[in-house]
DNA sequence: TCCTATGTTGTATG
DNA sequence: ACATACAACATAGG
């Protein structure tokens, strides 16, 4: 589930274990999850040191160490399906590590886990004081103030033959977006997925920007801190419901692969590549606004 | 059984 | 070289 906002709202789960000196560490050396780096040397530098700090950006997670000798950092991304929580109780009496609990962190009354039944997910290591470099070389936060229009659109200009889905999902302009932010934005900002980035206008890219802005923010204020229900009026509620419509038009959303990914979709208000909208659920085929030829419209 | 899944990456292709 | 497409990774659930 992790997008920006899931991401932001586990790394908080853990926030019980900051503060509390590390007593033993467990781990399932051979998950594809440490991969690529020494789970000895991870064991050994988390043994009896104490999360004092964590932060998320984009899709991952940093929490800082403490040791009498020297300071270590532990990253964490969730992949698919990874997950963060603290487990009460008497230490490892009372608890059993379950199938997926790759990487367990034993303190005085409880455990913090890092759990991911599909391996996906991500676990890197630095000892040092500064932030290791895998963090700190991070693209711009969407929410920040380097997220500018230009931005995107330089980028739009850059990556003229992808469709938008798979643009909204490269990392390194888009950090934190997943599929459900994508298709959510694009809804909101009436753009079809499947519309290639150098097609669009001035006008366009300024919306996408903006709606790449609100829907980032709101992910944050709305998952990232309480992790509520989002409002009906989201995209979000009804893009894998049975019998799928549209929050705004009420006409059945559309799914497909598109960039790669299930992507949802909705007819009346994305018009598709090489057509222009003209009512609230009327698209015209082909041509420029005033040179209408083919008229259809979708259920 | 077959299909799907909120992600990333290595490799093939244009 | 550069951009884009896609299979592969591993597991669970409908």
């Amino acid at each position: 589930m992790p997008e920006l906002g899931e991401v932001e709202w586990y790394r908080k789960r853990w926030d019980p274990a900051l503060g509390h000196r590390v007593q033993a560490v467990f781990l399932h050396p051979r998950c594809r999850i440490f991969r690529g780096l020494d789970t000895e040397a991870l064991v050994n530098a988390l043994d009896g040191a104490t999360p004092v700090a964590s932060a998320a950006r984009a899709k991952q997670m940093l929490f800082e160490f403490r040791k009498t000798r020297g300071t270590c950092w532990l990253g964490i991304h969730l992949g698919m399906s990874g997950k963060l929580r603290v487990v009460k109780g008497k230490a490892f009496e009372n608890y059993r590590s379950a199938k997926h609990d790759h990487l367990v962190l034993l303190q005085e009354n409880q455990c913090a886990v890092f759990t991911d039944t599909r391996h996906f997910g991500r676990v890197l290591f630095h000892q040092g004081k500064t932030p290791p470099e895998w963090w700190t070389s991070l693209p711009p936060d969407i929410v920040g103030d380097a997220f500018t229009t230009e931005v995107v659109a330089a980028f739009c200009r850059r990556r003229t033959r992808s469709p938008l889905k798979a643009v909204l999902l490269m990392q390194e302009r888009f950090p934190g977006i997943g599929n459900w932010m994508a298709d959510e934005i694009l809804w909101r900002a009436g753009l079809h997925p499947a519309r290639h980035a150098g097609s669009l206008s001035e006008a366009e890219m300024r919306t996408l920007w903006k709606e790449t802005r609100w829907v980032a923010r709101e992910a944050l204020k709305r998952i990232g801190t309480k992790w509520k229900r989002l409002p009906d009026s989201w995209l979000f509620n009804h893009r894998w419901a049975k019998g799928r419509t549209c929050p705004k038009t009420g006409a059945a959303l559309v799914r497909e692969k598109i960039g790669g990914r299930t992507t949802c979709w909705s007819p009346g208000c994305q018009p598709p590549p090489g057509t222009f909208k003209k009512g609230p659920h009327e698209l015209v085929q082909g041509g420029r606004p005033g040179h209408a030829a083919k008229k259809f419209t979708y259920p």
